[in-house]
DNA sequence: GTTCGCCTTGACGTTTACGTAAACGTCAAA
DNA sequence: TTTGACGTTTACGTAAACGTCAAGGCGAAC
């Protein structure tokens, strides 16, 4: 791999550097998330195709969809010349920002829960010895010795 | 014993207070997520069910998958007396724990990569008169004119 | 008694995100 | 020259997470 001013890359390159498949990247292609130039029929991936997968693979890692990704990926490549867009964008941006820190909301919760679970847990570990009777209160946590209160 | 009277709930309030479908519901229940009892035919579903529900819902959005939370709310049924098997739960809690907190991590850069997506958003709005030309570095962000460097 | 509304159980369809196999090009080493 | 590694396109397969009928049970209302 010669080494011009630019950095380029393979596809088996980015495939081993970020543990996915060539597929899945092909994949990403055909989609529009990322658009590799050719040499010859072979795919070349520049800086900036390698950061737009390390968004990507961020942004599927919180839950995004790959259509979201691509239109959050849209934002970064406006055309010259439109600003009215800019301003659109500008909105969706702040949209994306919203959803995402709701989302850490939401991780912040379910967090929680499991810490909930760690301590029941632990607290049941502790009183071995003992007999301990809880359950069908507000919240999901507790051991379930009999199943669900069949009304028949 | 004074009638002790427990909330339930029927299929079609949780869809509505969820805003979710009465087959995802059942949808759910088939793949054991949740188990409510029945009257007659129809579903039945507690207080239990309902907060389970809730975490399902919290747990899908910050991407889990549904077998990965069915793993989760398994380590909430603990058959009573089996002590190894709470320990083994712990370790799996604490890795869930720690994967939502490395999922932080991945929120924040994707919020700060947004950020500094809007921050050149609105340098290029502010500088609408002038003429800027920066592009392939170290970022995704950029607004290409020219598109990828073909190198054919 | 029959319609209405809510619920049920199949069973097949759909979308997403790739996996996988086939058939072939290309280049460099053996 | 053949082999092997790496790449390509085309195309069908698949698992997950439901959606969407179809056909019908059942109690309340008219």
């Amino acid at each position: 791999m010669p080494e011009r001013r630019e950095q380029i890359f393979t596809i088996s390159e980015l495939s081993k550097e970020f543990d996915i498949t060539p597929r899945a990247i092909r994949f990403y292609e055909d989609k529009g998330l990322i658009t590799p130039g050719r040499k010859g029929l072979n795919r070349i991936f520049s800086k900036r195709d390698r950061a737009r997968l390390t968004l990507i693979l961020h942004l599927k890692k919180v839950g995004f969809s790959l259509s979201d990704i691509s239109q959050i990926l849209d934002l970064y490549d406006i055309p010259d010349g439109q600003l009215t867009q800019g301003r659109v964008a500008l909105l969706k941006f702040k949209d994306r920002i919203t959803a995402l820190e709701q989302q850490q909301v939401e991780i912040d919760l379910a967090i929680e829960k499991l810490k909930e679970g760690c301590e029941v847990i632990e607290n049941h570990l502790a009183e071995q010895t003992e007999r301990r009777d809880r359950s069908d209160t507000d919240g999901v946590i507790g051991f379930s010795v009999a199943p669900q209160p069949q009304v028949s």
